[in-house]
DNA sequence: GGCACCGGTCAACGGCTGTAGAGTGAACTC
DNA sequence: GAGTTCACTCTACAGCCGTTGACCGGTGCC
């Protein structure tokens, strides 16, 4: 309580701290309530900031849920896996974007708003799920590779909904090794019998 | 086009038809746009009445999204057939949902806000989800039962959010029977093995 | 034919929202 | 140490929302 000093806190650093408080508000009004029923006043209360400072950081509720919401393509492990272990990849990958370290709040708060907010909508639809699902087109191939790749992303999502947004019971409180155990084999079912490489 | 005579409608008739019609204007808004961003005023204007008559016919807006998104547990088939069937017949009660004959705007409007509103929350995981999980769950029987039954129905949940709500290309566009063929044998590795009556 | 009823409209209120602009005091620069 | 910059706050506005109560006119009943 003494070796602390007189909180040396540059300028460049206090701005820092507050757009990251703000933002962290934000997100969490954002995953709990979506995008309508967060307000600024609310995310400015939770961040101890005055309402007037959220709009002079960010410009506008819409680009700060933009800017909360952000979505890290590189976090994607399903990408660069060999066709076998996809399902289990994809799993891994949804677990991690929201049971991961980073947090969830982001991803829980564009998933909250992807039915009501059209550009949550849009990037979930785009940037996420078919930009995914075209990867993963690719290592299935055959006829159906699109349709199939888009039914496991659906799957997925899917299982994340009913885990962290809706939180069906039987779904939110069983462990991610039994979840892991019996929705894999389902999973791999989708991507058909396995690679013929001409035909 | 003259033997209807002067539009004998009784006040009773007329107030049934006017209600109706708010209804269907109701549904289909909180279909497109949610619950929050659906509006009184949107509704009436959409139904050709005044504002004030939608809440001196249904109280409150509330009251009126309840009337709206009443689900109708009668129409589920997954319930009523054996074992082996349940995935072909939660697939088929999806697509009776969303593209039967009975307007599948009701369907939409719950799906469309049941991440923002409390109460569709609530009804989706409560008397959708899990009342029909439940059922399945002793179809299915065995250790994991119930998590197999709520996988299940997050796949088939997934499935309907991204073909009806999100409209993610490759799902929205494909034929009914394509998602049956390559989505029921998948849905069929989650009931695990055959019955084993003791055990 | 007079009267009560009721489907329907009009105008308005209070509250909440996103947003804008002026102002303030402490941190930085020279 | 004076002047400037900038994080931050206060106050206010305009618009939209759900909701209300008074009012109007045709319909049904005696």
């Amino acid at each position: 309580m003494s070796t602390d000093g007189p909180a040396p806190v540059s300028r460049d650093e206090r701005r820092r701290r507050t757009e990251a408080a703000i933002l962290e508000a934000a997100r969490a009004l954002f995953a709990e309530t979506g995008f309508e029923r967060a307000t600024i006043r609310a995310v400015a209360t939770a961040a101890g900031v005055d309402p007037a400072l959220v709009m002079q950081y960010f410009g506008s509720k819409e680009k700060l849920f933009t800017e909360a919401t952000r979505w890290a393509h590189d976090q994607v492990s399903v990408l660069d896996v060999p066709r076998e272990q996809v399902p289990a990849a994809a799993l891994a990958d949804l677990f991690e974007t929201f049971e991961g370290a980073g947090g969830r709040d982001g991803a829980v708060a564009l998933m909250r708003s992807c039915l009501t907010h059209p550009e949550a909508n849009r990037t979930l639809r785009d940037d996420v799920m078919c930009s995914v699902a075209s990867g993963v087109a690719d290592r299935i191939g055959g006829e159906d590779a699109d349709l199939r790749a888009g039914l496991l992303a659906a799957c997925v999502m899917g299982l994340g909904l009913s885990r962290y947004l809706l939180r069906i019971p039987a779904v939110s409180e069983a462990s991610r090794a039994d979840i892991e155990r019996l929705l894999e084999p389902a999973l791999r079912a989708l991507l058909g019998p396995p690679d013929r490489p001409a035909g």
